[in-house]
DNA sequence: CCCGTGCCCTGGCGGC
DNA sequence: TGCCGCCAGGGCACGG
């Protein structure tokens, strides 16, 4: 799934590839996807130029003349650019450019949303004003207090986007992993040294992750065939049965919050 | 406010 | 081989 780097490699990708591209209208075979009405949506967009794409965590924003919107591809989204090719089966939302391009959003799952809100305020809008910081800003003194206000696995707190903003399964279980930290740990016992260890991983492993155009794992490619190769840098997750790399210990998956979770059970304490 | 559960959705897989 | 049922999961609504 779509996390952190692989949405900041379709943001580098898309914005090479559309800025500057003026949206002439917009075509939805399955509207659910825009979370406002369809017929306001199409009316807003037309005529709006993608001016720059900017993220946050793991949401995508297209800054247009007026309006932003605001992307989450969740599981599987994926946009593709083509021109007139036949319309495939989940191709839901197609922007058609003035230049003949268009735009299609992907997605089997059909778990993605698009929002637009004006530039004066979308950054003071839900979801994005609830956002926590992301690794790299995070406020150190803040997160280790956060943590001791809460009474949940450090695991779930990790995924919490209010709480730290582009983690999701795979790059929470390589942070734990690469921190020594068992995923079940309650977050009030977890130290302050754990914290910044914590936090310190979870950077370097981003940071990895976007230099490598993020991880491909069975579906989950992203944008216009583009193909990370940070799965080749996983330590844990998806190795359930093979040694840790650390000790040989073999790897086991379990279940915390819902969530299939890969542990070094020698390794994380 | 805090936390757990269920929902959205469909392809792929295990079991028979 | 074919069919059935279940699983995966990010974020949010809802209920205790």
């Amino acid at each position: 799934m779509p996390e952190l780097p692989e949405v900041e490699t379709v943001r580098r990708t898309l914005e090479l590839a559309i800025s500057k591209e003026t949206i002439s209208h917009v075509e939805a075979p399955y509207q659910k996807i825009i979370t406002q009405d369809f017929k306001w949506f199409q009316e807003k967009i037309k005529n709006q130029t993608i001016n720059r794409i900017d993220r946050m965590g793991k949401y995508l924003i297209f800054i247009l003349d007026k309006d932003a919107m605001i992307i989450h591809l969740r599981m599987e989204g994926k946009f593709y650019i083509k021109s007139d090719e036949p319309l495939l089966k989940h191709e839901h939302i197609i922007f058609h450019f003035v230049s003949g391009k268009n735009l299609r959003y992907h997605d089997v799952r059909k778990f993605g949303t698009m929002t637009l809100l004006p530039l004066e305020t979308y950054l003071d809008s839900e979801p994005l004003n609830r956002l926590g910081k992301e690794p790299k800003n995070i406020d150190m003194k803040a997160f280790y207090q956060n943590l001791h206000h809460r009474n949940i696995t450090i695991k779930q707190a990790l995924l919490d986007q209010h709480l730290i903003a582009g983690l999701g399964n795979i790059y929470v279980d390589e942070t734990l992993f690469r921190s020594k930290i068992h995923p079940t740990r309650n977050t009030s016992s977890i130290t302050k040294k754990e914290a910044e260890a914590l936090i310190d991983s979870a950077k370097k492993v981003l940071e990895k992750a976007i230099e490598l155009g993020g991880t491909t794992i069975r579906s989950y490619t992203s944008s216009l065939g583009v193909h990370g190769r940070f799965q080749n840098e996983l330590m844990v997750h998806m190795k359930k049965g093979e040694p840790c790399p650390i000790c040989g210990t073999t790897i086991i998956k379990m279940k915390v919050g819902g969530r299939g979770t890969y542990v070094c059970p020698n390794c994380q304490h």
